[in-house]
RNA sequence: GGGCGGGUGGUGGAAUUGGUAUACACGUAGGACUUAAAAUCCUAUGACCGUAAGGUUGUGAGGGUUCAAGUCCCUCCCCGCCCACCA
């Protein structure tokens, strides 16, 4: 019977019911079976699931398929990371309401991820605009706030104006918002913060432990975290009572100090240019400076401006007195917003250094090319060399003199050794609505009190006209603003900012260890049954922001005695991007295809098939309709083999396996090597191009082998050989159920299996005895060049081998007993003459 | 500028980690079946020379180590991603 697209539906929407009804993959916590904790970064429900998505779960679901047969308990849940920005703008474009919208998205997503035949657990399911689920967002923001790692600063931040909304620095791409691409400007805002500057160290330490992350996901982290060794040099002001401090991580420079720079808004600026002549121009660049976006400011190619103060610093080495400046490429977020400038070895101060004619003095040599002078140097020198003009510390080698000096400074007071990190804490109040409300009153009184936990969830007020004009919507509710001051009663105003979404997604995977626990975050058994997440799959472009966040969060609720793990994610998996014509696939490109229309022609199986067969999972696919074309044929071909054994005649099960001939032995040897070989694509970093492969080539042996039965003149083959073929077929099956779990489990049916499903049925174990052959065939090389091909038995004498290798013609036309000077041998793969 | 990946047939990609390069698929060509088409099946398929047997050559370029290199070493070119006035 040819399998057609209506089977598919048929087949497809069969099992998806069966698995639904029968709750197949509902799990519990069961401390007498092993665990296996899949996730996949949870979607933005923007309603229709797109082929990165597609890929992305697909290769979740496998994984959890396969561990699942494996005898784990496997827990494998879906969410939705359901607040943010695009749901208000959908809101206002319909005219709708942000949680209706969000809510039908979601129902949408849910049909579109059940079509697709995902073994998730379907009573875990939950939305992190779920006042369940942000509740807890509330509770964990302020045990923050308890433990003062949630804070409110009045500060400059980055503005989207588009948005009309802050952003975090991780939130700036480019000097643009990274949702809609606006130009962000500087703005001075009181906001909220979580100091997650507090966990640096362990963040960056811990990386460590995540062996099993991608090495550029762990290196990109560690360069976020930007952890750097320097000194603090104090430099006393002439003529004053200050002191600035500046941090530099090249201390063996400090001879070739020429001058200071601060940044414009460093504090003691303005103290320090009172009554002087130059106060009147400083202050202009100041106000000339603030009125430049950070983005501009911070692009590297930027011209660097600056001003002398009319202010001189003393270098505490030699007490030279050095012009002090303020300059647009100093960034007061960074160190101490003050550098000392070494323009023979800065790149940055060498160019400023041209530009405002400001002498230059040269302290390290060029090993190799040591006529380095002041009047040939075109750029700064930043290599290796040996201590010049530096005192004592004349002709030691710079990176020994980083050490000695910083010591020596530290010893005379002239500084300390400090430690910097480029990490900041993270921002998180955003001026919208469609988020988790931050549970905070303002009271007159008792200052800023937070919501006691009795009155969480702090609900989002429903009635609420999104214009996306104004700054905060929920400013403009009376209702949701006046409320009681939790500690005296009088009446209090509310905090009207949201957070962040990036906060909801921060722990969503402990709350998938209990998520309908309304008594508490999550329940520290379950937690601490399925945590950590034993394999986490998403995209790359989460290398930095989310999963250094989860890391974070997992931390702190570590240190409240929450859960025993400090890592969230154990296996981190960075799936490639979906492309189409060399280009990533894409709305705004135009170039996207939708699964929606794959599912109804092809089928989830055969779509499934196909993504993971083009490429491997890390790698970039390249979408080909013709690549589709093919799975589905193989799934067809697979689908019919069983059909037409097992549809028709009954077949007897019974009887061992004697293999009597050659093709008996190949075929048990094919079914033996696809257990292993799939296996292994598993257990050994998740090459499902090459499982599926082996599973192609079984499906040939096998396909091979029925065509030698049907011609044998003995007519019918005899039990033994119909176990083996029936045998084989399972296997195949088996094997495949993984990958398309929809015509796997018709085929187990069609079989007559005693299981009601394939995907609780154990995966298959080889037999390696069985992958042994009798005979082999190898190469001969004469001088390197393949010069016959001879079958031996295995583990051959190397005498005989000798023997039979100079028999060959092939060989002996090349090579002679008496010329031969080296006989290799590569036991069963090689020979390797050498005449 | 810094970091991390890559470069293999017409295409997607394999290669047991130094041991017969191109598994598996797609595409293409020829054939079978068919009135015909689709579907399916069979055969061939890196390039070059040759009727063939066979030979030469071939994993971005050039060198090296080795009996043997896609894999290791050196020099260089190109592509992708991330970070970047971070002192």
């Amino acid at each position: 019977m040819p399998y057609t697209t209506n089977d598919i539906r048929n087949i497809e929407s069969k099992w998806q019911k069966f698995w639904e009804t029968h709750k197949t993959f509902r799990v519990d916590t069961d401390p007498l079976k092993p665990k296996y904790y899949v996730l996949e970064m949870f979607p933005y429900p923007s309603g229709k699931i797109h082929m990165g998505h597609v890929r992305n779960y697909t290769i979740a679901d496998v994984i959890a398929r396969y561990k699942m047969m494996r005898g784990f308990n496997v827990l494998h849940p879906i969410g939705y990371d359901a607040f943010g920005q695009p749901a208000e703008n959908a809101a206002i474009k319909n005219k709708t309401n942000p949680a209706e919208w969000t809510y039908r998205c979601i129902k949408q997503m849910h049909d579109e991820l059940k079509k697709m035949g995902f073994s998730y657990d379907w009573d875990r399911e939950f939305s992190t605009c779920d006042a369940e689920y942000y509740k807890w967002n509330q509770w964990i923001f302020i045990k923050m706030f308890e433990r003062g790692l949630a804070y409110k600063k009045a500060s400059s931040v980055n503005w989207c104006p588009d948005c009309e909304t802050t952003l975090a620095n991780e939130e700036v791409i480019n000097g643009t918002c990274w949702r809609c691409k606006t130009t962000v400007v500087q703005k001075d805002l009181e906001q909220w913060y979580l100091k997650i500057t507090q966990y640096a160290p362990s963040l960056l330490e811990d990386l460590k432990k995540l062996e099993q992350w991608p090495s550029r996901v762990r290196a990109m982290q560690e360069n976020w975290i930007g952890k750097s060794y320097g000194v603090e040099i104090l430099f006393k002001v002439k003529d004053a009572a200050e002191t600035i401090s500046v941090f530099t991580t090249r201390p063996d420079t400090i001879f070739g100090a020429t001058y200071v720079v601060l940044a414009p808004e460093h504090s003691l600026v303005k103290k320090l240019i009172a009554g002087t002549k130059q106060e009147k121009e400083t202050l202009d660049f100041i106000e000339k400076t603030a009125n430049k976006s950070k983005s501009l400011r911070m692009s590297g190619d930027q011209r660097k401006e600056g001003v002398f103060i009319g202010r001189y610093a003393i270098n505490p080495v030699n007490n030279e007195a050095i012009p002090i400046f303020i300059g647009d490429y100093v960034l007061m977020e960074y160190g101490t917003g003050a550098i000392m400038a070494v323009p023979t070895h800065d790149q940055r101060d060498f160019e400023f250094a041209k530009h405002h004619k400001l002498p230059m003095r040269i302290v390290i040599q060029d090993l190799k090319n040591p006529s380095l002078s002041i009047e040939d140097m075109s750029q700064a020198y930043e290599e290796e060399g040996l201590l010049v003009n530096s005192g004592e510390f004349d002709k030691t080698p710079n990176e020994e003199a980083k050490k000695k000096i910083a010591e020596w400074m530290q010893l005379k007071g002239f500084g300390k050794l400090s430690i910097h990190w480029r990490l900041r804490d993270w921002l998180i109040s955003r001026q919208r609505y469609w988020g988790t409300p931050i549970p905070m009153i303002y009271c007159a009184a008792c200052g800023v009190v937070p919501v006691p936990f009795h009155q969480l969830p702090v609900e989002l007020p429903k009635d609420v006209t999104i214009t996306g004009e104004g700054g905060s919507p929920l400013a403009r509710v009376r209702t949701f603003v006046e409320c009681a001051c939790p500690k005296c009663g009088k009446p209090a105003r509310r905090e009207t900012d949201t957070m962040a979404t990036f906060f909801d997604s921060s722990w969503y995977f402990l709350r998938f260890c209990s998520p309908r626990n309304n008594e508490e975050i999550f329940d520290k058994k379950d937690a601490q049954y399925w945590m950590p997440v034993d394999q986490y799959i998403g995209g790359i472009e989460h290398a930095i922001l989310h999963l250094l966040y989860a890391r974070f969060f997992t931390k702190f609720l570590k240190d409240l005695d929450l859960i025993t793990t400090d890592e969230p994610f154990t296996r981190l998996l960075t799936q490639g991007m979906v492309l189409k014509d060399n280009e990533v696939m894409s709305k705004s490109r135009g170039n996207t295809v939708d699964p929606d229309e794959v599912l109804s022609q092809y089928g989830a199986d055969t779509l499934r098939l196909f993504i993971l067969f083009a490429a491997p999972p890390e790698d970039q696919l390249e979408w080909n309709s013709d690549g589709l074309e093919g799975s589905w044929r193989f799934l067809n071909r697979v689908y019919q083999m069983v059909e037409k054994r097992y549809s028709t005649t009954v077949i007897p099960a019974q009887g061992g396996i004697h293999n009597q001939n050659d093709a008996d032995n190949t075929l048990e040897r094919e079914r033996n090597a696809a257990i292993k070989r799939v296996t292994q694509s598993f257990e050994e970093g998740y090459k499902f191009n090459t499982a599926i492969s082996h599973l192609m080539v079984l499906a040939n042996a096998i396909d091979k082998y029925s065509n030698i039965g049907h011609s044998r003149e003995s007519g019918n083959p005899d039990t033994s050989q119909q176990t083996l073929l029936n045998q084989s077929i399972e296997t195949l099956v088996l094997l495949l159920a993984p990958f398309a779990p929809h015509v796997a489990e018709e085929m187990w049916q069609m079989m007559g299996k005693s299981e009601a499903t394939i995907a609780q049925v154990a995966w298959p174990t080889f037999d390696e005895k069985a992958l042994k052959t009798s005979t082999i065939i190898i190469a001969v090389q004469v001088n390197g060049r393949v010069r016959a091909q001879i079958q031996i038995t295995p583990d051959m004498p190397q005498e005989e081998l000798r023997k039979i290798c100079l028999a060959d013609p092939g060989v002996a036309k090349y090579a002679q007993e008496a010329a031969i000077k080296k006989f290799i041998v590569v036991p069963n793969k090689l020979v390797s003459i050498v005449v």
